[in-house]
RNA sequence: GGAGAGCUGGCCGAGAGGUCGAAGGCACUUCCCUGCUAAGGAAGCAUACGGGCUUAAACCUGUAUCGAGGGUUCGAAUCCCUCGCUCUCCGCCA
């Protein structure tokens, strides 16, 4: 959520800078819903401290026995008025509300302007890819005849999602094990394992809600309705809604590895073939809260922590710097770490690593006492370190040899119980 | 699944329809005292959102908030209903 002072003081600005991104923001709708407001708001509160002080006297005459009909009548006289002006203004409310919730987060001003994945910055591009002296095959022709099943996938449950066998499903879980120790020991994060099933606050806090309820994956259960998970970024930012942290407690640096469960709507015939767009893929996430003046050096901290997984497994990659209009919809500013794909020539999407400022942390009401006694937002700030599926398909595609084997990278035999090729 | 108890400010905890945003304690902040890593004294100390004033802040003022939502009432932390969560006992269970 964006601070609505924004808009009541300087709607012009956050209009332009809201087109940016691809969003026209509602100038008309906001001023009236505004002007509605404070009038109403004004009117509302007035009869209501007329109540209040007439009820604290007729109290007091109470307690000295005395008549009370005139007071009774004068309050009597506003009730109807009274009762109409709240209704109405907590509709109103309401309504300014969903406003908000639908406005997405205001791009920093380093970000890019640009309006599609094709006008974000290349900011740096890190190892050379590998020459092949035989035709390359993509992950989906060599995982074949290594346990990579996407028929058992779909037999079980459909388009988009896969069985892994075998070495290369423990070649899996040695690269979730490889970035977790790698996050938690070298890089300060405190492990943690968390709920796959979350309500519709902890969605709306993080900004999933209510906007982008088709992507995600719901269950009902008794009355209530429960979401998947679509990254434990969820979970793990929402470890501080409705807190007031210490100071001291900042930053917090928090991570997991969970499951992530995306309906993909919207993204039919879209990397239909392989496991680059799965339903259901791991990811090891990074979070960080941080006081406000610090979000843009832990932004480009995590930026490197994710890096450094990229760099130890020696995968060629690049740094992007995404534009304003392929920003995600909480983001100030987004890196996108995309790692080089033989079979496609091209790199492909790995990591993404995201400062929200105080966009999440207004919805999600986190705050922290300031030095000078002050509740103020915190910032929030996520990423991949990695997204898991991709890492084994950039593997697997990378390190591949002409006769279908695959080496394993330096960084993970130890975690493969000294398997150096399968 | 059954039975019961509970949910009050950063924490603990009183309050059982009227002058309660809420006693008291702890923690915290400032000041005083004290020749010492302690003790004592004074004051302050919830949050959100409005309105006024203002360049802004400070300030003044109002409203709301005692798990959440609804209801009764002139008036609700207090009474009623629904829901959520926590705890205890029984049952079941990885």
């Amino acid at each position: 959520m964006i601070d609505i002072q924004i808009l009541r003081n300087d709607i012009g600005i956050a209009k332009d800078k809201l087109l940016s991104r691809g969003f026209d923001l509602d100038v008309a709708t906001f001023q009236s819903l505004e002007n509605a407001r404070k009038e109403l708001q004004v009117k509302t509160q007035d009869l209501q401290e007329k109540r209040n002080s007439i009820s604290k006297e007729i109290g007091i005459l109470k307690s000295k026995n005395e008549n009370t009909d005139l007071h009774m009548k004068s309050v009597n006289a506003i009730s109807d008025d009274l009762k109409a002006g709240e209704s109405e203004l907590a509709e109103l409310q309401g309504k300014i509300n969903q406003f908000m919730l639908d406005i997405p987060n205001i791009p920093h001003e380093s970000t890019p302007i640009g309006k599609s994945e094709s006008d974000n910055k290349v900011l740096k591009t890190v190892g050379e890819p590998r020459k092949f002296t035989f035709n390359v095959k993509d992950h989906v022709d060599i995982g074949a005849q290594h346990g990579l099943n996407f028929d058992l996938g779909a037999k079980l449950s459909g388009a988009r999602f896969v069985v892994i066998e075998g070495k290369l499903a423990k070649l899996h879980r040695a690269i979730t094990q490889y970035m977790l120790d790698t996050q938690t020991d070298k890089h300060g994060y405190k492990e943690c394992y968390t709920p796959y099933l979350v309500n519709s606050d902890s969605l709306i806090g993080t900004g999933q809600l209510p906007k982008f309820e088709a992507d995600l994956f719901s269950l009902s259960h008794n009355e209530s309705k429960l979401y998947l998970i679509p990254t434990s970024e969820v979970t793990l930012t929402n470890f501080v809604r409705d807190e007031v942290v210490k100071l001291s407690d900042l930053p917090i640096k928090l991570t997991a590895h969970t499951p992530c469960f995306r309906s993909e709507a919207g993204s039919y015939g879209k990397d239909t073939r392989g496991m680059i767009r799965q339903h259901q893929f791991d990811k090891v996430e990074m979070v960080q809260i941080v006081h406000p003046d610090k979000s843009y050096d832990a932004l480009d901290e995590m930026v490197s922590h994710a890096e450094f997984i990229l760099t130890s497994l020696e995968l060629p990659y690049r740094l992007l710097s995404l534009c304003s209009g392929d920003m995600g919809f909480g983001a100030a500013k987004t890196f996108d770490l995309e790692v080089w794909l033989p079979s496609q020539n091209t790199y492909r999407e790995i990591s993404s690593v995201s400062n929200c400022e105080a966009f999440q942390a207004r919805r999600l009401k986190a705050r922290f006492k300031s030095e000078d006694g002050k509740n103020l937002f915190v910032h929030t700030l996520n990423g991949s370190g990695l997204a898991v599926g991709r890492t084994l398909v950039a593997i697997i595609e990378n390190y591949q040899n002409e006769d279908g084997s695959i080496t394993i990278p330096k960084a993970l035999v130890s975690y493969m119980g000294g398997i150096e090729k399968i």
